[in-house]
RNA sequence: GUACCCGUAGCUCAGCUGGAUAGAGCGUCGGCUUGCGGAGCCGAAGGUCGUAGGUUCAAAUCCUAUCGGGUACACCA
């Protein structure tokens, strides 16, 4: 529908101005109709004629262009032209069909990305989030969303780790692991990493040892060793790593369907920067091989350091080449931290100059940090880091409190929303209380507006007869307040859609839930004369949360 | 030092492809309440959109400068 008006008004405009103009219909406040365009007041300048001249001249068109569609168009402000549109097609555009703009295009998404070795923090849960919400959109707009997870099984995070882990074993002793309990295997492995990271800080002899650890990992890798007892204690704290991740996805419901551990990634990076060296887009220097983004406004960074060993960058490289190769993407999402904004830059301008294509197909999408609301006491024994369980764990006690209610899925629901809400890019304060609060823009508030609504169809669904599926009626005040809100529902997802930006769903979602909640208030359904096509709205309304919630990763509940 | 991001109501945030009185939640104050799920609804107070210039018929939105906060800038990831 607003393509379509869209297009006339393009029209219009080129056949009575012999101009172009670039119309965008936006929806104003109700009282000036249900769409309205500005583009009078764009060409009154360029034409020298006064906007609300050239707005008549345009209103006249619109009007005899489609009477089916258009109950009204005037000329207001300005220059602005309002339309208001007819009951019925108001009505059509509740079943309109989800826009499929990405239909067959084959996109990877990548996000997560938590090391082996190392613990889960907030910013894996937040970036989780945020991926599936991205990827969840991306599927809803007909693509096919690979999602994949990266992750440093080799480097010096995990010499740091296994420096400490063979101190806690009094040596080399894999057999000793045994004694660790599977439940305790997270926390145990946490310890250890920040254990090596002091020593790396602090001790000469254990900085020199862990970077030989380093290598000898690298090592193990390429030999595929499995049997020194380096090796066994490597890939058995490497496999409980991917346990623990494994559980904590599906804690938060997502599935990936692979991992890249970098282990995979180094060797086809390493190969790919010394084959580019070769043609001069990597260059030597200290001996490092590096990549020189002053040429390009960026920055210098190294590819493969001076032990001849491959840094995050040129794994990344061998990331992308990957990625390429197994999926031939139309699009690659690629969703982290936006501490990482300038260093990504430098790597995907480093694959510009032999693979143009890839960088062309790929999104860099980056959010802030997650910080607790008040502050959080922490202790530096865990890292001095705010953990991904700290958050769940804050979420759950919050809603143990506030609702005196354990549902997991709520409590979920509401860390989501809470982190969803807001617009991707900058950081977020986290207030548990608030988030898990059935009141204001929440997640749980949503869950319930939806097992409302479920609720009166339920009641309608047992005492139903024959319900009268007409909807060629003419709308009363609060039903097409209503129902014009519920049509917004398909632009608002191909806008966020299109810009990858789920927060619009969230803001769309909460005031689709306070228009029907004041509709609620002043109308009544079951026991009505108009139940017939109230009782269609509802469905309508319910089908809207339950799928917007779908796309955010939440439940929606038939009863809370 | 250089680059990038952020500064909107007491707090947390929308709005930023320039447009009609700058919106929401929380908090504060006041009203509704024998009710299809009141976990709601109605109303009030609260803003020099960091500051100063500029572009424009029109600037929270674009440009420049500046202040404040954050991040990144070679062998970590």
């Amino acid at each position: 529908m607003r393509h379509d008006l869209e297009t006339t008004i393009n029209l219009a405009v080129r056949e009575l101005f012999d101009t172009e103009a670039a119309v965008i219909l936006t929806h104003p406040e109700e009282q000036f109709g249900d769409y309205a365009t500005n583009v009078s007041l764009q060409l009154a300048g360029k034409l020298g004629q006064p906007p609300r001249v050239i707005a008549e001249a345009l209103a006249v068109r619109l009007r005899e262009a489609a009477p089916e569609h258009i109950r009204d168009v005037v000329i207001a402000g300005p220059g602005f032209i309002n339309v208001t549109l007819t009951d019925a097609a108001l009505l059509r555009s509740l079943t309109a069909p989800a826009n499929q703009s990405w239909a067959g295009k084959v996109v990877v998404a990548e996000y997560s990305d938590p090391n082996p070795f190392k613990v889960l923090h907030a910013g894996h849960l937040y970036t989780s989030i945020i991926g599936d919400g991205v990827a969840n959109l991306l599927e809803h707009a007909g693509a096919i969303v690979h999602r994949v997870n990266f992750g440093g099984d080799v480097g010096l995070h995990v010499g740091k780790t296994l420096w400490a882990i063979v101190q806690k074993l009094g040596g080399e002793h894999p057999e000793k692991l045994i004694d660790v309990a599977p439940s305790e295997r997270s926390e145990w492995m946490a310890e250890a990493y920040v254990a090596g990271t002091l020593a790396y800080e602090d001790d000469a002899v254990a900085k020199a040892r862990i970077v030989e650890l380093n290598k000898q990992v690298y090592a193990i890798q390429t030999a595929q060793d499995r049997v020194s007892p380096l090796a066994q204690i490597y890939w058995t704290c490497r496999g409980w790593s991917y346990d623990y991740f494994d559980a904590f996805y599906a804690r938060i419901g997502t599935k990936f369907e692979k991992y890249y551990p970098e282990s995979a990634t180094a060797p086809i990076g390493l190969k790919t920067v010394t084959e580019q060296l070769a043609r001069g887009v990597y260059e030597h220097s200290d001996g490092a091989v590096i990549f020189d983004g002053d040429k390009y406004g960026l920055h210098k960074r190294v590819f493969i350091n001076s032990q001849g060993l491959p840094t995050y960058e040129a794994k990344d490289v061998g990331l992308i080449m990957l990625k390429w190769e197994e999926y031939h993407f139309d699009s690659s999402v690629i969703i982290t931290g936006n501490d990482i904004i300038e260093y990504m830059k430098v790597v995907l301008k480093s694959v510009e100059q032999f693979m143009p294509q890839l960088p062309a197909r790929t999104t860099h999408l980056t959010h802030g940090i997650v910080k607790l609301a008040g502050g959080t006491k922490m202790s530096s024994r865990k890292g001095n880091i705010l953990r991904a369980v700290d958050v769940l764990d804050a979420a759950a006690k919050a809603n143990q409190a506030v609702t005196g209610t354990e549902d997991e899925r709520v409590t979920l629901g509401a860390v989501k929303y809470a982190f969803l809400k807001q617009r991707t890019g900058g950081d977020i304060i986290y207030s548990p209380t608030e988030s898990v609060s059935l009141e204001g823009n929440s997640g749980p508030y949503l869950q319930y507006a939806h097992a409302r609504a479920r609720s009166i169809l339920r009641k309608a669904m047992a005492e139903e007869t024959a319900a009268d599926s007409s909807l060629a009626v003419e709308l009363e005040a609060d039903e097409r307040t209503f129902v014009r809100k519920m049509g917004e529902y398909n632009e608002v997802i191909d806008k966020a859609v299109a810009e990858l930006l789920p927060h619009l769903v969230c803001t769309y979602l909460y005031e689709l839930a306070q228009t029907f909640n004041r509709f609620y208030e002043h109308n009544r359904v079951l026991d009505d004369p108009r139940r017939a096509l109230r009782l269609r709205l509802v469905a309508a309304y319910a089908a809207r949360l339950h799928e917007g919630l779908g796309l955010l990763g939440m439940y929606a509940p038939e009863k809370m």
